[in-house]
DNA sequence: GCGCCGTTATCGCGTCATTA
DNA sequence: TAATGACGCGATAACGGCGC
């Protein structure tokens, strides 16, 4: 309440025109259920010249933690939709499987010989915690078989799935029923079926209709058995596909316990690979080439740099009480000594980024990032030059442009997309549209943990206008917000700095198999961050950090070689 | 220089591991007095709950100043429209939905073709579980299609609706007169129906197969129809899963009676319902509906919001000379009250954008946002729930094209979208592909100048993380900064606030002509954002106004019922 | 009961890495 | 070098819940 009106007044002062900074912290309700404090803490500082840059960290609430390790550490799989439901999964199998609400618990499956599968699952001690909230952990019968799941591979839901069939190893095609499978299913699914056979009904009709037309109209009556396929529903011959295998089947289900069969490994678990594993890898050596890259992944790290910060010219800022704030030093002056320290950063991740580009792909900007080849140096743009930045991915680097500016009108054809061109097709566009990116690759990266344990370090870069502005999110605790706002130098320090701090290591490095997603049409990169960042904070409850990057100009440049023009 | 130093010294307290940072209130951690030197202090005020909110302005360089006019005050207006109820449904039917509660029942289901299978189906009551004294439950008619109703997800009760649409199964909207009802269902039952569809399912690929051949071989040619059909089974793969058919007709309504009736095809353009058409068939009546409506539009407005927003406990910030620093009251307190706020927030958004709507499109969610139409209540997705925010613009609102979904077997016309629809060819996809948005219409809004000229305002939403942030910028002379973290309704205040402070007006207020841009395919959200941005501040020398919020969950479901929860 | 929000758990593509 | 095993991670499906 108070703090209402302090708020207020406090606002008021900078009403109107453009209230000089401020942060304060308010601190908001109790939340009713009180959630996490966080707190901030500002530096002051800043501003000196026109550009001040300030920082700020906020702390907040949220997180859970329990969760324990991952979730499954290796397989996860995924599938897409479609079959919905694995027919035979139902099937006459006794108590197939139909999560029934039930499932909850326990049980899970675990058992026999290797599977960890679900492993972590729950077990834990979930958690973990303390508290009180029991959250239930929620458990879905999983679609795919066993082997498919752990391969991540795409699984037809057929018994004997087209790619354990492929692979010679039927026996291994099985599903664990996630429950004790009630006599009783679902509305849910009852509903789905229902309405699965409208439509097929629906299909079915239709279907006929044109055949009828076909024959009648066209005479040829192929295929002598037409008729015999229109007219009852029956099975007659199943000509192709994998008959669905009518009812019965059922095959391997597993009970809830012992899934999967013997082999099978167990999975080496992500954790590791995850973990702390793929640093070993870390390709950095020469590199090669990027452009960019000039000081190898150590040079100067943000403790020059973030020295060099320190000084930033601070107004008198106040700080707030709970808030961290700082500001970063803006200004000419700066811009000289930045250079070292963005050099060195634009090593750093000119390398890790950089590097990847062979491996993981680069983004290319509309203006187009061009990607170097596997081989080795080539390469050009910057991963953080504007273009890079804003361009969607690109998955043929080659083109070249130099972004187009968003000048809308324009329809450069925004990506003459790589795969399949089909010029009088065009697009499929659907998946791999490589719309636009935020999370690509350069921007993906970890490294090892400085401290205890491992840490991740995601980058967003996202453009905005006339200034410079990052955003690290650490997901710890508490999580936690940091925002900074300057030249391009700056930005870069506070990064390197941030990095530095918190254990991340090396800015560049990269994730090993962390490749430029494409992400759907229509997908917004927020969006995926979001995900992104859901799931790393659950898969290793340890911390995490993001940074969001939002400028105007590209830093790429500057990053590279440590230049500190704005 | 000093500042670094306290900065940094900031930042090694943090430093590896998890610092804790900052303002907390988490209990895990002391909170790190620290903190820059400064203050730190946590506001103690505030104190109390978890969340704390914080608020930071950043100065920055650049700018002009000049400002002048406004450029147009009110507009808004529209609204954004929601099919109360499935029109389709409704229509001719008879006995279309009669709420009666007796339905149980009943339905058959229809059956072309013949056969009824299992009609009984439910038969429920029974046994569905047990004994018990038969109570009748009264059941409505359902409002949204019986795949939205599976999935838990938003109807848009279009006939395809836009979820089904997007996923490529417009065969399988349907709405069934009642519900089978019993939550369960035997499990003969649902064998049954199984096997049922299986043999369709073998069935049509059958009869496909035949098509196929008889298309090919035969080279008749001929139905046109023909190819339309089939489309849909090609995809090979997905084995099972209705694939859709094309739009076509479906009768689809399933239970006994279907209603559904007429129309069904081509949406009734967009236009008409969006504005203000549709609403008249509300037939609400009572019900209503939907569940967010409350208030009307004009309900509350930021006023109120605004004043009460003031109260928010500020802590005790200082305010920096030059920069500015506020705090939110955060907090259950405001929790309460903020409900109010909250809800006329959303109101006040959903009117200003809705209205928006047929002249600026509503963005639809994946569950598709819908809007209310002009005149009345309705509507329901708050326009700051996740799934609005995340969601491509999608000018026909209701109806189609929800962005196409990049399924990619699909070809399902993207949009077929009014304009041009090319059958053949299928979308240029190029421009108007309505990427994605973040500047869509419920984010661009700006109001007239309280003070002396025309202030803008914009707001984009981003996810993230586990918190609610927003990031305000401020194009004035110096540009500022401004990030708000804490829970939704602390969010929502402070940018109520901000608005009514920079003279901005009702957040819901609309830009004029801003009408959702339509990103052209691959361009990255910020990318236009920037555009935008740069555009008008150098338009008009005005001061101007981002609103960028940065948060993890939807906080829709607060700010529609003014719930704080974080 | 119902609509449907927002969180979780799966899926499975597309790359790497590792073998054969 | 091809083939095979791994697996990061974006996209989805599923579903706990909540408000009415
Ligand atoms: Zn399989
Ligand atoms: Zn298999
Ligand atoms: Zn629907
Ligand atoms: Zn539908």
């Amino acid at each position: 309440m108070d703090d209402n009106n302090a708020r207020k007044r406090r606002r008021s002062q900078q009403t109107t025109s453009l209230p000089p900074i401020t942060h304060l912290y308010l601190p908001g309700a109790p939340p009713p259920s009180a959630v996490a404090g966080s707190s901030s803490s500002a530096v002051g500082s800043g501003g000196g010249g026109g550009n001040g840059g300030s920082t700020t960290i906020v702390g907040n609430v949220t997180t859970h933690t329990t969760t324990t390790a991952s979730d499954v550490p290796a397989y996860a799989s995924g599938g897409a939709a479609y079959p919905p439901f694995p027919s035979h999964l139902a099937m006459g199998d006794p108590h197939a499987h139909h999560p029934g609400p039930t499932y909850a618990i326990s049980h899970h499956q675990r058992d026999l010989s290797g599977g960890d599968m679900y492993a972590l699952a729950e077990s834990e001690g979930d958690d973990a915690d303390q508290h009180g909230p029991p959250k239930k952990k929620r458990r879905r019968q999983a679609l795919s078989c066993t082997e498919c799941k752990r391969r991540k591979i795409k699984c037809d839901r057929n018994h004997p799935c087209t790619p354990c069939k492929r692979r010679g190893e039927e026996s291994a095609c099985q599903w664990h029923s996630i429950e004790p499978v009630e006599k009783y299913t679902t509305k849910v699914e009852f509903e789905h079926l229902r309405n699965e056979v409208t439509v097929l009904r629906d299909r079915c009709e239709r279907l006929e209709n044109v055949v009828r037309s076909l024959m009648s109209g066209g005479g040829g009556g192929v295929g002598g058995s037409v008729p015999s396929a229109i007219p009852s529903g029956l099975p007659s011959n199943p000509p192709l596909q994998p008959p669905s295998t009518t009812s019965t089947s059922t095959p391997h289900m597993i009970g809830s316990t012992h899934y999967y069969s013997a082999h099978d490994s167990p999975a080496p678990s992500y954790a590791a690979i995850a973990e702390g594993a793929s640093h070993h890898h870390r390709t950095s050596s020469g590199s090669g080439g990027y452009p960019y890259v000039k000081t190898e992944g150590a040079g100067m790290r943000s403790p020059t740099m973030a020295s060099r910060m320190r000084m930033g010219g601070g107004s008198g800022g106040e700080m707030s009480p709970s808030m961290g704030h700082m500001g970063v030093g803006g200004g000419s002056g700066s811009g000289i000594h930045a250079g070292g320290g963005m050099a060195g950063m634009g090593g750093g991740m000119g390398m890790g980024i950089g590097g990847g580009m062979g491996t993981m792909g680069m983004s290319t900007g509309v203006g187009g990032g061009v990607a170097a080849s596997s081989g080795g140096s080539a390469l050009k743009s910057s991963p953080l030059a504007l273009s890079s930045i804003t361009s969607p991915y690109h998955p043929d680097a080659s083109a070249s442009t130099p972004l187009p500016p968003p000048q809308l009108g324009a329809q450069s054809q925004p990506h003459s997309l790589t795969a399949s061109g089909l010029p009088g097709q065009p697009q499929q566009q659907s998946k791999n549209c490589h719309a636009q990116m935020l999370i690509l690759g350069e921007r993906l990266r970890r490294a090892v943990v400085r401290g205890e344990g491992p840490v991740s370090f995601i980058a967003a870069v996202v453009v905005v206008v006339q200034l410079v502005v990052v955003v690290l999110l650490r997901l710890a605790e508490p999580v936690q917000l940091v925002v900074v706002e300057g030249t391009a130098e700056e930005v870069m320090e506070e990064v390197m700095a941030v990095a530095e701090e918190t254990g991340m290591g090396e800015a560049g490095e990269r994730i090993p198999q962390a490749r430029p997603k494409t992400l759907n049409q229509g997908t917004t990169p927020t969006k995926a961050l979001s995900t992104v960042l859901n799931r790393r904070a659950e898969r290793r409850r340890a911390t995490m950090t993001v940074i969001v990057i939002v400028t105007t100009r590209g830093i790429g440049r500057e990053i590279a070689r440590g230049r500190g023009s704005a």
